[in-house]
DNA sequence: GAACTTTGTCCTGTAGATGGAAAAAGATGC
DNA sequence: GCATCTTTTTCCATCTACAGGACAAAGTTC
């Protein structure tokens, strides 16, 4: 069961993995030109790499003027799992070693049912993509769950939507059922990691990844590393106060962020206008479906329908306040706005800028981007396989 | 004119540097415990350094239960120079290699004098400080300006209360007149690097360090780092919304933070109370000096004023509204308030604290310390020369 | 096919790291 | 006062890592 996936000795070789899996296959040569090292201590890495398998030998080269270089690659036989354990459904991929997505499941499922009956479903979509012949074993496993984690140790800590997990063993659980070292962390973490690494935060080293779901949260990338905060709670920013006598919200005050606009919000407000007859659109989705989510104001203002976007515009107010404030605070060089909810896509996004434009000075958004995120759905789940992959592509 | 001081040859040295900085003399067997190098490769260095003259030898340590050590210490000739440039008055203070102040001079200047005449007064309360035989020549200057600074360049990049600054070449210009290294950044930034290096704010690594003063700014440090953003303007907080339909503020926005707390709007505020005498004692004060400042409001509140104490009640309470946020969002493991408003005390702290306790999600809060800066008007200077030390103590 | 480029391998000299031995300097116990 | 034990420092022989040059192999260009 257990597969023993080698271990970089060395500084040198975790760096000349990464530089393979975030760029692909690479001469020697090239990748010469990318690390200072000499040529003779590059070839002796190389040669070792080679020799525990992490990496192959791929053919040769173009020409660059001269003789042909040697191809190197990741072995193409390692496997990452990545899980994004979202307080609704579970997405489950299986990623090679460029963290290219070979397969992906997902399946609604309630966190609330607890660490036990979630982490069975998790097995069994991981058993079924190993079954469809995408993986042998895994080298390692990334999981996002929503709430916040105790890094070092991969255990979740206090997580307001997921009772039962508070101090759940999660990273030493499913290594020992997976039989691969696993790193555990936050969700939204993962996200923007994701974004980072295969998406629209390419580059850049500062930005926030704000992920609206259930609730929102938001990622924090300082130097091209996540904060994660002291406690492991950074990015915390549903319950940031925008109205200060607002709505009572589930944390016990009132007027938080998430309690006027996050995936459930939205929907408790589409239902409310639908019985109260001020959308057609929408009082027959409601009729249809028996309740509506975020999917379906989205559809709705995709119709046309003008209360469904005047909801969107509200809450993209409403997300712009608060991420106006985050601007001028951590003056980040972009900003993506990922989630469940990027279906409400540009009306969104629009109102959004509006704000912060309006409401944050000019050198912090003189040249700052508000984008929507670039993976959708498989963000958090490239994340976690990224996660892992700095963990394995690192010293012993 | 120009002192040529030595610069370490590798980053072990660099790293000794620093130890002797933050720690005083040690014994070289001291330093052994505290640094992972042999014992061969430590004196090898030591004896480097002791030839450059950067330290020198310091008598014999106490035994620890053998042969005495050698004590080594930071050459007692080395000075720094740090300057906090305000916006109405500018600090300067000579320290020694270890950062103690040896010579602090304090005079009120309208920043808004321009670059120029700016630094005739810092260049003349420098030449005072040499001249009271403080300092033969300086190794090092560190420059605190209120404002957003481009920090590789040294260079203020729009600052709002500093007209005529916008694109000086303060680092350049100083480093020609000084004669030595300068480095400059925002006066918040070096105030929360001198509550690092000798305040409060001791091995924390991640903290928020809040100057109130005629404006608001906030210090952002990670991992021990300070952070400064994409545009050099993170922690610009002055001009975050707390009151959506809120005062004008010179930024051209209704509702800032500053607009409703900071050094001029309570100074605003106070004379207001006094002019429709809802307060003697500010009327008084009013009277005799003519127009009332933030210190007036501090002595009033001291002695008992209501007016005065609901001032800054109703200040801290705004500020811990945005301190609220900052906390959710950043998780720091400390935040410390200073600047000119710390006369206010123990009344703003405890609105603050009421606020951010009462706002904010435990997990952030659960063991949150929100304290005064420990080293009042210093703090900038410290800061600035820890600033020009870590450059100075570091491989050329 | 000659001349030039690029790539990979081999080799050597040097700087740095390691760890033991021994000397220096002091503490402790009898 | 002397022998023994600690701690600190120096010295040295050894080992490893690495840079950089020389050279061979493989291609391109004219």
């Amino acid at each position: 069961m257990r597969r023993m996936t080698a271990r970089p000795e060395n500084a040198h070789q975790a760096r000349l993995l990464r530089l393979l899996r975030d760029n692909g296959s690479n001469s020697r040569a090239q990748m010469g030109d990318r690390v200072e090292l000499s040529r003779s201590k590059l070839a002796v890495e190389v040669d070792r790499l080679l020799e525990t398998g992490l990496v192959v030998a791929d053919g040769l080269a173009p020409s660059r003027g001269g003789r042909r270089s040697h191809n190197i690659r990741l072995a193409p036989t390692l496997r990452f799992l990545g899980v994004d354990i979202g307080a609704t459904s579970i997405d489950v991929a299986v990623t090679n070693a460029e963290l290219e997505v070979l397969g992906h499941l997902n399946q609604p499922m309630d966190v609330r049912e607890g660490p036990v009956a979630v982490f069975e479903q998790v097995l069994s979509m991981a058993a079924k993509l190993k079954a469809s012949g995408l993986a042998e074993g895994f080298d390692g496993a990334g999981i996002g769950v929503p709430g916040p984690v105790r890094f070092p140790e991969g255990v979740p800590v206090a997580p307001p939507i997921m009772p039962g997990w508070d101090g759940f063993p999660v990273r030493e659980a499913l290594s020992q059922e997976l039989g691969c070292p696993v790193m555990v962390d936050n969700d939204v973490n993962l996200m923007a990691m994701g974004e980072q690494h295969a998406g629209v935060a390419r580059s850049v080293g500062d930005f926030l990844c704000i992920k609206i779901g259930t609730g929102i949260g938001c990622g924090i990338v300082v130097g091209g590393e996540v904060y994660r905060g002291t406690t492991g709670s950074a990015g915390d920013i549903g319950h940031i106060q925008v109205e200060p006598a607002g709505r009572a919200c589930a944390c016990g005050n009132r007027g938080c962020l998430e309690a006027h606009f996050s995936g459930a919000a939205l929907a408790a407000d589409a239902e409310q206008a639908a019985r109260e007859g001020r959308s057609a659109v929408l009082a027959s989705r409601l009729e249809t479906a028996g309740r509506l989510t975020a999917e379906d104001v989205s559809a709705a203002a995709a119709a046309g329908d003008t209360v469904a976007l005047e909801l969107i515009r509200e809450g993209g107010k409403r997300l712009g306040q608060v991420i106006a404030g985050l601007v001028s605070f951590f003056n980040p060089g972009l900003v993506v706005i990922g989630g469940g909810v990027t279906g409400l896509g540009h009306t969104l996004l629009a109102s959004v800028r509006t704000q912060v434009y309006r409401q944050s000075l000019p050198l912090a958004t003189g040249n700052l981007p508000i984008v929507l995120g670039e993976l959708g759905p498989a963000a958090g789940a490239i994340g976690a396989a990224r996660l892992i992959s700095d963990h394995v592509f690192s010293p012993a």
